[in-house]
DNA sequence: TCTACGTTTCAACGAGAGTTGATATATAGG
DNA sequence: CCTATATATCAACTCTCGTTGAAACGTAGA
């Protein structure tokens, strides 16, 4: 991920409504959820929420397929993966001891037992 | 790291002066930079600078301290730590194994060694 | 084919962000 | 005290972003 690419992604998380899109695809997990459901959950309008479901996919962190009348939008996790990636390098860069605390918090949240972490 | 914050530093973040603010900053160290200094290098007007630094500063990104003449501007690597563990605590919430490969990538980058991650 | 449903696109509007130039504040030296 | 340097603040402008309503598209069923 270059800086280009980052820079859309934060932009594209920098707004409640398509921050909330992206935790709500998220915790949804891969199955994703239809655009009108996502409509309700976040409480947009329908066409307004198709603006924001485009700027996200353009920006790498969801995608979307079609399902018969509806069309399903998911987490695209490896976008964000590469986005948290993408902080921790530069964090890395120099002075790498300052950033030690937060890679250890982050071992300390164990995703594959399920544990969630408490920041 | 509510909500609220998380999108203050986002939407901090999606800027491209400020992003590279942010960088260099953190490529800098704990030691910082000095407001003239990063206004060569970000190649953007004092004046200009000095709006985009309140900014990050309100979204608790950067820290500053006026040493003389100067204002020495450095990163708040407690906030950025902060963000990434927003995004992860995220990814954990109801289907965990998702983001299990994130974890292990930024494990990988063992940053107590100086080695950084090239994703 | 016609209708209903879900979603997207388009043009227009209003609000806010980012830039610029001029001006103000704070510190150090003569 | 006066000047120079470094940074911050302010008002004004421009431009982009987010929202809205109307219309179009695409799909499924009668």
């Amino acid at each position: 991920m270059d800086e280009r690419q980052a820079l859309a992604a934060f932009a594209a998380l920098g707004q409640e409504h398509r921050l909330r899109v992206v935790r709500a695809l998220v915790t949804a997990g891969p199955d994703g959820l239809a655009a009108g459901v996502l409509a309700e959950t976040v409480k947009v309008a329908g066409n307004n929420l198709s603006f924001h479901l485009k700027e996200l996919s353009h920006a790498g962190l969801i995608t979307s397929r079609r399902e018969g009348k509806s069309v399903i939008y998911s987490a695209a996790y490896g976008g964000l993966s590469d986005l948290v990636q993408f902080l921790m390098r530069d964090c890395c860069q120099g002075h790498p001891e300052v950033c030690a605390p937060a890679v250890a918090a982050l071992a300390a949240c164990d995703c594959t037992t399920g544990d969630t972490l408490h920041a």
